[in-house]
DNA sequence: GTATATTGTGAATAGTGAATCACAATTCAA
DNA sequence: TTGAATTGTGATTCACTATTCACAATATAC
Protein backbone atom coordinates (compact mmCIF):
# COMPACT_ATOMS: atom_id res chain seq x y z
CA UNK A 1 0.00 0.00 0.00
CA UNK A 2 1.50 3.25 -0.81
CA UNK A 3 1.69 5.75 1.93
CA UNK A 4 0.02 8.98 1.14
CA UNK A 5 2.01 11.90 0.31
CA UNK A 6 3.39 14.11 3.21
CA UNK A 7 5.68 17.14 3.03
CA UNK A 8 8.63 17.30 4.46
CA UNK A 9 8.60 19.20 7.31
CA UNK A 10 6.41 17.44 9.48
CA UNK A 11 7.85 13.76 7.90
CA UNK A 12 11.13 15.34 9.08
CA UNK A 13 9.47 15.69 12.32
CA UNK A 14 8.35 11.98 12.21
CA UNK A 15 11.34 10.30 10.87
CA UNK A 16 12.89 12.37 13.95
CA UNK A 17 10.73 10.68 16.94
CA UNK A 18 10.91 7.57 15.38
CA UNK A 19 14.66 7.55 15.60
CA UNK A 20 14.42 8.26 18.86
CA UNK A 21 11.74 6.08 20.12
CA UNK A 22 13.95 3.30 18.36
CA UNK A 23 16.79 4.44 20.03
CA UNK A 24 15.12 4.21 23.17
CA UNK A 25 13.44 0.95 22.88
CA UNK A 26 16.57 -0.83 21.64
CA UNK A 27 19.68 1.24 22.19
CA UNK A 28 21.87 2.74 19.37
CA UNK A 29 22.92 -0.21 17.84
CA UNK A 30 19.26 -1.16 16.42
CA UNK A 31 18.59 2.37 15.12
CA UNK A 32 18.35 1.53 11.19
CA UNK A 33 17.00 3.47 8.49
CA UNK A 34 15.03 0.24 7.41
CA UNK A 35 13.29 0.29 10.69
CA UNK A 36 12.89 4.27 10.98
CA UNK A 37 11.16 3.92 7.56
CA UNK A 38 9.22 1.29 8.84
CA UNK A 39 7.73 3.06 11.85
CA UNK A 40 7.18 5.75 9.51
CA UNK A 41 5.15 3.93 6.95
CA UNK A 42 7.22 4.46 3.88
CA UNK A 43 10.12 2.86 2.00
CA UNK A 44 13.77 3.16 3.50
CA UNK A 45 14.63 4.96 0.35
CA UNK A 46 12.18 7.42 0.62
CA UNK A 47 13.72 8.71 3.65
CA UNK A 48 16.58 10.04 1.86
CA UNK A 49 14.15 12.68 0.44
CA UNK A 50 13.78 14.62 3.76
CA UNK A 51 17.62 13.61 5.18
CA UNK A 52 20.41 13.71 3.80
CA UNK A 53 21.21 10.58 5.65
CA UNK A 54 21.97 8.78 8.94
CA UNK A 55 23.48 11.32 10.64
CA UNK A 56 21.39 13.81 9.61
CA UNK A 57 18.40 12.26 11.62
CA UNK A 58 20.74 11.75 14.46
CA UNK A 59 21.70 15.26 14.04
CA UNK A 60 17.81 16.07 14.66
CA UNK A 61 17.13 14.32 17.38
CA UNK A 62 19.76 15.76 19.23
CA UNK A 63 18.16 19.27 18.08
CA UNK A 64 15.21 17.83 19.49
CA UNK A 65 16.52 17.39 22.86
CA UNK A 66 18.12 20.62 22.77
CA UNK A 67 15.18 22.20 22.21
CA UNK A 68 13.60 20.26 25.27
CA UNK A 69 16.19 21.51 27.29
CA UNK A 70 16.01 25.21 26.86
CA UNK A 71 12.72 25.11 27.19
CA UNK A 72 13.07 23.97 30.41
CA UNK A 73 15.19 26.87 30.92
CA UNK A 74 12.58 29.15 30.17
CA UNK A 75 9.69 27.35 32.17
CA UNK A 76 11.98 27.63 35.21
CA UNK A 77 12.04 31.10 34.30
CA UNK A 78 8.75 31.61 34.76
CA UNK A 79 8.21 29.92 37.98
CA UNK A 80 10.28 31.92 39.82
CA UNK A 81 12.70 34.83 39.77
CA UNK A 82 15.00 33.84 42.62
CA UNK A 83 18.24 32.12 40.69
CA UNK A 84 18.77 29.51 43.48
CA UNK A 85 15.20 28.45 43.28
CA UNK A 86 15.52 28.19 39.41
CA UNK A 87 18.37 26.38 39.75
CA UNK A 88 16.61 24.04 41.99
CA UNK A 89 13.53 23.68 39.84
CA UNK A 90 16.05 23.30 36.75
CA UNK A 91 17.65 20.84 38.54
CA UNK A 92 14.66 18.53 38.87
CA UNK A 93 12.99 19.69 35.33
CA UNK A 94 16.60 18.19 33.89
CA UNK A 95 16.48 14.92 35.65
CA UNK A 96 13.34 14.21 35.02
CA UNK A 97 13.59 14.53 30.97
CA UNK A 98 17.10 13.03 31.01
CA UNK A 99 15.19 10.13 32.72
CA UNK A 100 12.44 9.85 31.34
CA UNK A 101 13.72 10.29 27.61
CA UNK A 102 15.41 6.82 27.15
CA UNK A 103 16.95 8.11 23.86
CA UNK A 104 18.74 11.14 25.79
CA UNK A 105 21.78 9.15 27.04
CA UNK A 106 22.30 7.52 23.80
CA UNK A 107 21.97 10.56 21.82
CA UNK A 108 24.59 12.42 23.31
CA UNK A 109 26.87 9.58 23.92
CA UNK A 110 26.49 8.83 20.14
CA UNK A 111 27.64 11.60 19.14
CA UNK A 112 30.82 11.14 21.09
CA UNK A 113 31.38 7.72 19.81
CA UNK A 114 30.74 8.66 16.56
CA UNK A 115 33.50 11.09 16.39
CA UNK A 116 35.73 9.89 13.84
CA UNK A 117 36.14 13.65 12.56
CA UNK A 118 35.89 15.88 14.98
CA UNK A 119 33.18 18.03 12.49
CA UNK A 120 30.47 15.95 14.09
CA UNK A 121 31.38 17.12 17.78
CA UNK A 122 29.97 20.81 16.88
CA UNK A 123 26.66 20.01 16.72
CA UNK A 124 26.86 18.64 20.64
CA UNK A 125 29.30 21.22 21.40
CA UNK A 126 26.35 23.66 20.54
CA UNK A 127 24.13 21.76 22.16
CA UNK A 128 25.97 21.39 25.45
CA UNK A 129 27.42 24.84 25.36
CA UNK A 130 24.07 26.66 24.66
CA UNK A 131 22.46 25.01 27.47
CA UNK A 132 25.92 25.47 29.77
CA UNK A 133 25.61 29.49 28.60
CA UNK A 134 21.78 29.48 29.95
CA UNK A 135 22.98 27.58 33.85
CA UNK A 136 25.50 30.12 34.00
CA UNK A 137 23.80 32.88 33.40
CA UNK A 138 21.20 31.96 36.06
CA UNK A 139 24.02 31.32 38.16
CA UNK A 140 25.29 35.09 37.59
CA UNK A 141 21.95 36.40 38.49
CA UNK A 142 22.24 34.74 41.92
CA UNK A 143 25.74 36.26 42.42
CA UNK A 144 24.54 39.51 41.40
CA UNK A 145 21.63 39.01 43.68
CA UNK A 146 23.99 38.31 46.83
CA UNK A 147 22.50 34.79 47.06
CA UNK A 148 26.08 32.77 45.38
CA UNK A 149 29.29 33.31 46.29
CA UNK A 150 30.76 35.54 43.19
CA UNK A 151 34.00 33.85 43.44
CA UNK A 152 32.76 31.06 42.31
CA UNK A 153 33.13 31.27 38.20
CA UNK A 154 29.33 30.67 36.54
CA UNK A 155 30.68 28.00 34.18
CA UNK A 156 32.42 25.99 36.93
CA UNK A 157 28.99 26.12 39.13
CA UNK A 158 27.10 25.55 35.18
CA UNK A 159 29.34 21.72 34.76
CA UNK A 160 28.67 20.93 38.43
CA UNK A 161 24.90 21.31 37.73
CA UNK A 162 25.20 18.60 34.85
CA UNK A 163 27.22 16.66 36.56
CA UNK A 164 24.52 16.29 39.83
CA UNK A 165 22.41 14.99 36.80
CA UNK A 166 24.45 12.81 34.45
CA UNK A 167 25.62 10.44 36.51
CA UNK A 168 22.54 10.10 38.44
CA UNK A 169 20.73 9.03 34.83
CA UNK A 170 23.63 6.76 33.99
CA UNK A 171 23.23 5.02 36.95
CA UNK A 172 20.04 4.34 37.15
CA UNK A 173 19.51 3.53 33.14
CA UNK A 174 22.08 1.17 34.14
CA UNK A 175 19.36 -0.37 36.83
CA UNK A 176 21.74 -0.05 39.57
CA UNK A 177 20.47 -1.26 42.66
CA UNK A 178 18.09 0.07 44.22
CA UNK A 179 19.39 3.88 42.96
CA UNK A 180 16.84 6.23 42.80
CA UNK A 181 17.69 9.48 40.95
CA UNK A 182 15.13 11.66 42.36
CA UNK A 183 16.13 10.42 45.86
CA UNK A 184 19.54 11.04 45.05
CA UNK A 185 18.83 14.83 43.71
CA UNK A 186 17.25 15.46 46.82
CA UNK A 187 20.03 14.57 49.02
CA UNK A 188 22.53 16.59 46.36
CA UNK A 189 20.90 19.37 46.20
CA UNK A 190 21.56 20.81 49.91
CA UNK A 191 25.29 19.64 49.20
CA UNK A 192 25.52 21.63 46.31
CA UNK A 193 23.73 24.90 47.77
CA UNK A 194 25.69 25.27 50.49
CA UNK A 195 28.96 25.07 48.09
CA UNK A 196 27.48 27.27 46.13
CA UNK A 197 25.63 29.89 48.90
CA UNK A 198 27.43 32.73 50.69
CA UNK A 199 28.97 31.79 53.83
CA UNK A 200 27.25 34.77 55.44
CA UNK A 201 23.99 33.15 54.38
CA UNK A 202 24.38 29.61 55.32
CA UNK A 203 21.96 29.15 58.12
CA UNK A 204 23.26 27.94 61.32
CA UNK A 205 21.30 25.50 63.54
CA UNK A 206 19.03 24.03 61.29
CA UNK A 207 20.35 20.54 62.04
CA UNK A 208 18.91 19.32 65.44
CA UNK B 1 55.44 -13.82 7.63
CA UNK B 2 54.23 -15.95 10.51
CA UNK B 3 53.76 -14.63 13.72
CA UNK B 4 55.64 -16.20 16.58
CA UNK B 5 53.57 -17.96 19.14
CA UNK B 6 52.49 -16.70 21.78
CA UNK B 7 50.76 -17.94 25.16
CA UNK B 8 47.06 -16.52 25.27
CA UNK B 9 47.71 -14.67 28.49
CA UNK B 10 50.16 -12.44 26.83
CA UNK B 11 48.26 -12.13 23.71
CA UNK B 12 45.09 -11.23 25.54
CA UNK B 13 46.57 -8.60 27.29
CA UNK B 14 48.24 -7.19 23.82
CA UNK B 15 45.05 -7.43 22.18
CA UNK B 16 42.97 -5.45 24.49
CA UNK B 17 45.69 -2.34 24.59
CA UNK B 18 45.92 -2.09 21.08
CA UNK B 19 41.85 -2.41 21.29
CA UNK B 20 42.45 0.31 23.38
CA UNK B 21 44.30 2.18 21.12
CA UNK B 22 42.16 2.38 18.44
CA UNK B 23 39.18 3.75 20.40
CA UNK B 24 41.14 6.22 21.62
CA UNK B 25 42.41 7.47 17.81
CA UNK B 26 39.45 6.78 15.72
CA UNK B 27 36.40 6.41 18.10
CA UNK B 28 34.69 3.08 18.92
CA UNK B 29 33.37 3.07 15.36
CA UNK B 30 36.64 2.68 14.25
CA UNK B 31 37.20 -0.57 16.25
CA UNK B 32 37.33 -3.49 13.78
CA UNK B 33 38.80 -7.16 14.34
CA UNK B 34 40.93 -6.77 11.56
CA UNK B 35 42.40 -3.46 13.26
CA UNK B 36 43.37 -4.81 16.09
CA UNK B 37 45.06 -8.03 14.65
CA UNK B 38 46.95 -5.68 12.69
CA UNK B 39 48.11 -4.09 15.55
CA UNK B 40 48.82 -6.68 17.42
CA UNK B 41 50.15 -8.19 14.30
CA UNK B 42 48.88 -11.44 13.24
CA UNK B 43 45.89 -12.44 11.51
CA UNK B 44 42.16 -11.83 12.23
CA UNK B 45 40.82 -15.19 12.85
CA UNK B 46 43.51 -15.54 15.30
CA UNK B 47 41.94 -13.20 17.58
CA UNK B 48 39.29 -15.98 18.09
CA UNK B 49 41.69 -18.12 20.20
CA UNK B 50 42.16 -15.71 22.25
CA UNK B 51 39.32 -14.06 22.57
CA UNK B 52 35.16 -15.40 22.11
CA UNK B 53 34.21 -12.59 19.90
CA UNK B 54 34.57 -8.75 19.82
CA UNK B 55 32.47 -7.83 22.71
CA UNK B 56 34.79 -10.08 24.62
CA UNK B 57 37.19 -7.77 24.11
CA UNK B 58 35.70 -4.77 24.57
CA UNK B 59 34.83 -6.62 27.98
CA UNK B 60 38.91 -6.69 28.37
CA UNK B 61 38.74 -3.27 27.75
CA UNK B 62 36.32 -2.43 30.18
CA UNK B 63 38.18 -4.34 33.02
CA UNK B 64 41.52 -2.76 32.17
CA UNK B 65 40.09 0.89 33.14
CA UNK B 66 38.51 -0.64 36.01
CA UNK B 67 41.68 -1.94 37.30
CA UNK B 68 43.39 1.51 36.91
CA UNK B 69 40.16 3.39 38.86
CA UNK B 70 41.01 0.84 41.30
CA UNK B 71 44.99 1.34 41.74
CA UNK B 72 43.97 5.06 42.11
CA UNK B 73 41.94 4.78 45.04
CA UNK B 74 44.64 1.98 46.89
CA UNK B 75 47.33 4.41 46.11
CA UNK B 76 45.83 7.89 47.56
CA UNK B 77 45.15 5.15 50.26
CA UNK B 78 48.57 5.31 50.76
CA UNK B 79 49.58 9.23 49.81
CA UNK B 80 46.92 10.42 52.84
CA UNK B 81 45.31 9.21 55.89
CA UNK B 82 43.01 12.23 56.04
CA UNK B 83 39.51 11.09 54.17
CA UNK B 84 38.87 14.56 53.10
CA UNK B 85 42.60 14.68 51.45
CA UNK B 86 42.09 11.17 50.20
CA UNK B 87 39.15 12.72 48.46
CA UNK B 88 40.94 15.12 46.78
CA UNK B 89 43.98 13.31 45.55
CA UNK B 90 41.31 10.73 43.98
CA UNK B 91 39.72 13.45 42.33
CA UNK B 92 42.93 14.94 40.58
CA UNK B 93 43.95 11.48 39.78
CA UNK B 94 40.78 10.32 38.64
CA UNK B 95 40.56 13.63 36.20
CA UNK B 96 43.98 12.61 34.93
CA UNK B 97 43.12 9.22 34.56
CA UNK B 98 39.83 9.75 32.14
CA UNK B 99 41.10 13.03 30.73
CA UNK B 100 44.72 11.15 29.77
CA UNK B 101 42.80 7.79 28.44
CA UNK B 102 41.27 9.17 25.42
CA UNK B 103 39.34 5.69 25.15
CA UNK B 104 38.01 5.89 28.40
CA UNK B 105 34.67 8.03 27.93
CA UNK B 106 34.03 5.53 24.30
CA UNK B 107 34.75 2.45 26.31
CA UNK B 108 31.81 3.43 28.44
CA UNK B 109 29.73 4.64 26.54
CA UNK B 110 30.10 2.02 24.19
CA UNK B 111 28.86 -0.56 27.01
CA UNK B 112 26.06 1.86 27.40
CA UNK B 113 25.22 2.46 23.84
CA UNK B 114 25.60 -1.47 22.89
CA UNK B 115 23.00 -2.25 25.07
CA UNK B 116 20.43 -4.13 23.57
CA UNK B 117 20.35 -7.01 26.09
CA UNK B 118 20.28 -5.85 29.31
CA UNK B 119 23.19 -8.53 30.04
CA UNK B 120 25.95 -6.20 28.69
CA UNK B 121 25.18 -3.99 30.87
CA UNK B 122 26.58 -5.86 34.05
CA UNK B 123 30.20 -5.45 33.48
CA UNK B 124 29.61 -1.58 33.32
CA UNK B 125 27.15 -2.12 36.60
CA UNK B 126 30.19 -3.93 38.49
CA UNK B 127 32.68 -1.75 37.34
CA UNK B 128 30.99 1.22 38.14
CA UNK B 129 29.67 0.18 41.49
CA UNK B 130 33.03 -1.24 42.45
CA UNK B 131 34.59 2.11 42.01
CA UNK B 132 31.56 4.06 43.70
CA UNK B 133 31.76 2.12 46.83
CA UNK B 134 35.17 2.73 47.64
CA UNK B 135 34.46 5.97 47.06
CA UNK B 136 31.96 5.61 49.57
CA UNK B 137 34.07 4.02 51.69
CA UNK B 138 36.03 7.17 51.95
CA UNK B 139 33.42 9.03 52.71
CA UNK B 140 32.38 6.71 55.72
CA UNK B 141 35.63 7.59 56.82
CA UNK B 142 35.55 11.19 56.70
CA UNK B 143 32.11 10.98 58.33
CA UNK B 144 33.42 8.74 61.32
CA UNK B 145 35.97 11.13 62.03
CA UNK B 146 33.70 13.55 62.07
CA UNK B 147 35.43 15.92 59.11
CA UNK B 148 31.96 15.31 56.71
CA UNK B 149 28.57 15.90 57.97
CA UNK B 150 27.03 12.56 58.41
CA UNK B 151 23.51 13.18 57.10
CA UNK B 152 24.92 13.02 53.54
CA UNK B 153 24.72 9.43 52.47
CA UNK B 154 27.78 8.04 51.52
CA UNK B 155 26.16 6.92 48.13
CA UNK B 156 24.86 10.09 47.02
CA UNK B 157 28.40 11.74 48.27
CA UNK B 158 30.18 9.11 45.83
CA UNK B 159 28.00 10.01 42.88
CA UNK B 160 28.53 13.64 43.12
CA UNK B 161 32.45 12.79 43.04
CA UNK B 162 31.64 11.12 39.89
CA UNK B 163 29.93 13.54 38.98
CA UNK B 164 32.72 16.45 39.25
CA UNK B 165 34.70 14.76 36.71
CA UNK B 166 32.38 12.96 34.40
CA UNK B 167 31.20 16.16 32.52
CA UNK B 168 34.45 17.78 33.08
CA UNK B 169 36.18 15.16 31.28
CA UNK B 170 33.46 15.09 28.58
CA UNK B 171 33.98 18.85 27.83
CA UNK B 172 37.13 18.74 27.12
CA UNK B 173 37.25 15.88 24.86
CA UNK B 174 34.69 17.92 22.84
CA UNK B 175 37.25 20.62 22.93
CA UNK B 176 35.30 22.78 24.03
CA UNK B 177 36.27 26.35 23.98
CA UNK B 178 38.79 27.25 26.79
CA UNK B 179 37.74 24.50 28.85
CA UNK B 180 40.37 23.12 30.74
CA UNK B 181 39.45 19.89 33.04
CA UNK B 182 42.02 20.85 35.77
CA UNK B 183 41.16 24.63 36.27
CA UNK B 184 37.45 23.25 36.66
CA UNK B 185 38.51 20.80 39.79
CA UNK B 186 40.20 23.67 41.05
CA UNK B 187 37.19 25.67 41.21
CA UNK B 188 34.78 23.12 41.69
CA UNK B 189 36.53 20.98 44.76
CA UNK B 190 36.34 24.01 47.12
CA UNK B 191 32.51 24.03 46.20
CA UNK B 192 31.92 20.57 46.75
CA UNK B 193 34.13 20.38 50.24
CA UNK B 194 31.80 23.15 51.33
CA UNK B 195 29.01 21.19 50.42
CA UNK B 196 30.08 18.25 52.48
CA UNK B 197 32.19 19.19 55.73
CA UNK B 198 30.57 20.28 58.91
CA UNK B 199 29.13 23.18 59.43
CA UNK B 200 31.13 24.07 62.43
CA UNK B 201 34.03 22.81 60.91
CA UNK B 202 33.49 25.28 58.05
CA UNK B 203 36.13 27.88 58.47
CA UNK B 204 35.41 31.43 58.76
CA UNK B 205 37.51 34.11 57.28
CA UNK B 206 39.56 32.29 54.89
CA UNK B 207 37.93 35.01 52.23
CA UNK B 208 39.57 38.59 51.88
C1' DG C 1 63.18 -36.69 20.32
C1' DT C 2 58.35 -37.47 19.97
C1' DA C 3 53.54 -36.65 20.80
C1' DT C 4 50.19 -33.38 21.92
C1' DA C 5 48.29 -29.16 22.69
C1' DT C 6 48.45 -24.56 21.32
C1' DT C 7 48.59 -20.91 18.16
C1' DG C 8 48.68 -18.88 13.45
C1' DT C 9 46.99 -18.79 8.46
C1' DG C 10 44.14 -18.16 4.41
C1' DA C 11 39.97 -18.57 2.38
C1' DA C 12 35.28 -18.59 2.45
C1' DT C 13 30.80 -17.44 4.43
C1' DA C 14 27.18 -14.71 5.40
C1' DG C 15 24.69 -11.20 7.05
C1' DT C 16 24.04 -6.43 7.37
C1' DG C 17 22.74 -1.98 6.37
C1' DA C 18 23.37 2.49 4.07
C1' DA C 19 22.90 4.78 -0.09
C1' DT C 20 21.65 5.44 -5.20
C1' DC C 21 18.65 5.61 -9.12
C1' DA C 22 15.18 5.25 -12.61
C1' DC C 23 10.50 5.30 -12.53
C1' DA C 24 5.64 5.92 -10.77
C1' DA C 25 2.18 8.39 -8.35
C1' DT C 26 0.30 12.47 -6.43
C1' DT C 27 0.07 17.07 -4.87
C1' DC C 28 -0.19 21.88 -6.08
C1' DA C 29 0.12 26.01 -8.58
C1' DA C 30 -1.24 28.63 -12.61
C1' DT D 1 -6.97 21.18 -16.95
C1' DT D 2 -2.28 20.92 -17.39
C1' DG D 3 2.44 20.70 -16.23
C1' DA D 4 6.07 20.89 -13.00
C1' DA D 5 7.68 19.93 -8.49
C1' DT D 6 7.41 16.85 -4.77
C1' DT D 7 7.18 12.47 -2.65
C1' DG D 8 6.98 7.34 -2.68
C1' DT D 9 8.58 2.67 -4.59
C1' DG D 10 11.36 -1.31 -5.71
C1' DA D 11 15.48 -3.09 -7.03
C1' DT D 12 20.13 -2.92 -6.85
C1' DT D 13 24.75 -1.82 -5.56
C1' DC D 14 28.34 -1.44 -2.57
C1' DA D 15 31.34 -1.77 1.14
C1' DC D 16 32.10 -3.49 5.29
C1' DT D 17 32.81 -6.73 8.99
C1' DA D 18 32.47 -10.53 12.22
C1' DT D 19 32.92 -15.21 12.35
C1' DT D 20 34.00 -20.13 11.10
C1' DC D 21 36.85 -23.91 9.57
C1' DA D 22 40.22 -27.03 7.73
C1' DC D 23 44.93 -27.07 7.73
C1' DA D 24 49.84 -25.74 8.80
C1' DA D 25 53.42 -24.45 11.93
C1' DT D 26 55.29 -24.10 16.37
C1' DA D 27 55.81 -24.43 21.28
C1' DT D 28 55.62 -27.52 25.31
C1' DA D 29 55.47 -31.55 28.14
C1' DC D 30 57.19 -36.02 28.87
Amino acid sequence: MRATKTNTDLRQEQIAEAAMEMIASGGLSSLSMAGIAERVGIVPSALYRHYRGKEAVLDAVLNLLRSRMLANVEAVRGEATDALERLRLLLIRHLTLVVETPAFLHVIFAHFAQADHQERWSALRDTMGSYLQEVALIVEQGQQEGDIRSDIPSRTAAVMFIGLVLPAAMLHRLSMDGFDPKSHLTAAWPVFLQGLVQRSEAPLGDET
